[in-house]
DNA sequence: GACATATGTATCGTGTACGATTTAATCTTG
DNA sequence: CAAGATTAAATCGTACACGATACATATGTC
């Protein structure tokens, strides 16, 4: 009976071009100190600050017993600081600090660095990425 | 200035569906005891048995870091046995146990229920698997 | 308005990932 | 054939992920 070997699989696809990435970003964050789950935190706050942790955890697709100890991690670093809301004391907002504001100034050349390795022009690096969330959107979120 | 919020990255959608996928397989798995990479370690030995930890490394695309108290686990629940090669006392080989090649026939279902949750025919699927690969594949290994 | 229920975070334990280092075995080169 | 370089695994430390659980605050119901 035959088992597709890893490099067939779709998954394994998915999973090894995810690590790859994360290799690829690696270089770019070490001067920023910053792994890449951390860059992807600040981006969203960059985004749109002073959220809630559910908040993030929604655009980011993690959980509370992951994002705690990442924000956690952040806010030692004093790039951001974590504040009980008044109006529902259950809620964690997450602001960023005056650091961690500047921070995206000296991260703003990533993306084109990123795209530049891909090697794939713009619309091609869109049409994908709405391929691959296409896919993830068609799986059930558990 | 603007920064991209994760949703637009195509990094972050490698991130977001490579995880979906993992929580999509876990239900499939946990009846056999496995979690997401250790099924594809032994997808790996299924589709070759008795390979050096190395040559694993490079088809899973892990380091023997990652892969060593991986391979110790499934050791430890007698799927497979680590042997030092003869020829090369530095290499050591990976073989299936009986138990471990029975599993097999358990998991393979698996594919084939995957393939519905995405709900693609198998073109589809082969050529994003394709598109996915070539993007890693443009990416420098390091 | 007391009480069961639901919601938002945090905590804990296990299992990956991975950089850096270590150890042991093999290879190279003089 | 001996000393240094190279290679294969393993080990260590840190940082995610996530299931399960705990805990505090809100909310709904009577």
């Amino acid at each position: 009976m035959s088992t597709l070997p890893p490099p067939d699989m779709l998954c394994f696809a998915l999973y090894s071009t995810a690590h790859r990435m994360q290799q690829t970003y690696k270089p770019l964050l070490a001067p920023l100190g910053l792994t890449y789950p951390q860059y992807l935190l600040l981006s969203a706050l960059w985004s749109e600050d002073s959220r809630t942790v559910g908040a993030l955890g929604r655009e980011l697709q993690l959980e509370s017993n992951t994002l705690t100890p990442l924000i956690k991690r952040l806010e030692t670093r004093g790039l951001l600081r974590r504040e009980r809301d008044a109006a529902d004391e259950r809620q964690v907002r997450v602001h960023l600090t005056e650091p961690g504001r500047a921070l995206q100034a000296d991260a703003a050349h990533i993306p084109d660095c990123i795209a530049r390795e891909t090697g794939m022009d713009m619309d091609d690096l869109t049409r994908l990425r709405d391929e691959i969330l296409a896919l993830r959107d068609r799986l059930d979120p558990a």
